[in-house]
DNA sequence: TCGTTGGTATACTGCCCTGTATCCCGGCAC
DNA sequence: GTGCCGGGATACAGGGCAGTATACCAACGA
């Protein structure tokens, strides 16, 4: 019997790191559960004892799905323009497909699945990111500021897939910039 | 014998029509091409005298699919302004659950799949006409000014999906103000 | 008038999917 | 030692999928 994963791993979260993997690169429909079973060495009825379904498996991987780590250190806005440069460590790291969050809701058409509380949790947990840091910042309006930038990042997270370039998120690292000086009422004279 | 759709309209463009509100609404695998013919109100043998496979019709319904019509009247910078207002009176008319070209490309893995290369001309396309004014308006650095333009505007049409809610428009709109006012060096006291 | 073209209707092939059933086995608690 | 729990192996049920086959029929043009 074996009730650990590779390396020591809790077999169970061992199963949704392979399948948010496979599900992200391949597509959620594409890649049945026979397939996840065989990558992660199981078999499905083990998947199954972990996992009521596989609705419920996809929601599991959505949040074993690697994330962006947000900066913690230095002043609010440094850490704003810091999360885009981990954006774009994040986006190198990996063989980029488009954000997990837009991938896996897109594919999942009806609202109601349980995967998109997930997603719903971990975008509002984002802009709440936001939000917190541009009212630390003294921003005017941190809300509108944190929409603008939460704007700004998912553009940088769809546009990163399209091409494999790094202009565009060069081009939303600097937009965050401007918007932070212009609602921090800094540096009037933006360019050059 | 038929040889037309409703209205009059050629039937191959009539089927395309339809499958990209079904693939669109539902999710292109959710969506099988029996499926297609019947909402369509063809046979499946008809469908595929028109096309030859599902994969072929896949990216006829993406060249089929509404989009956004782009201003061509005003000065310039009226005209870019005026493509994200443009956005939100399309999203406001659909139920928009998130830009089309992201949708389809999430379930479309495959770099290679002929529909693919439809997104990425539309895409293409996009930028090019954002380059077009940002140039035209005697922009420093038109291919920035473009590039972040297009970011904004993709993460406007990402966020607006996520929730019901026009704020991230609003917000996108309020960017590429500002982005606009800086590169063209006007309107220095950027908020209030 | 008659063949071709492009529809309709229906059935079928072969494959893959989710989820379950059955049986076996090995380790661990008691 | 002896249940029993959790995993291995395999097979299966039932349904949906893309795509094809067959047969028929209506319009249109040469």
């Amino acid at each position: 019997m074996r009730t650990r994963g590779p390396r020591g791993q809790p077999l169970r979260e061992h199963i949704a790191r392979v399948a948010a993997e496979l599900f992200y690169r391949d597509g959620i429909h594409v890649v049945g559960v026979d397939r996840v079973a065989s990558e992660a060495s199981i078999t499905k009825r083990t998947l199954y004892r972990h996992y009521r379904s596989k609705d419920e498996l996809i929601a599991a991987a959505l949040r074993a799905a690697p994330r962006i780590v947000f900066p913690v250190e230095g002043t609010p806005r440094e850490q704003i323009l810091g999360a885009f440069g981990a954006l774009e460590a994040f986006l190198a790291g990996t063989q980029y497909r488009g954000c997990p969050y837009i991938i896996f809701a897109a594919e999942l058409a009806d609202r109601r699945h349980p995967a998109r509380t997930v997603i719903e949790a971990l975008l509002a947990r984002r802009r709440e990111w936001f939000r917190d840091r541009a009212a630390a910042a003294g921003a005017n309006d941190p809300e509108l500021l944190a929409e603008q930038l939460d704007v700004v990042f998912d553009g940088a997270l769809a546009s990163g897939s399209k091409r494999g370039d790094v202009r565009p998120l060069q081009a939303a690292a600097l937009t965050a910039r401007l918007l932070l000086d212009s609602a921090l009422d800094r540096g009037r004279v933006l360019s050059k």
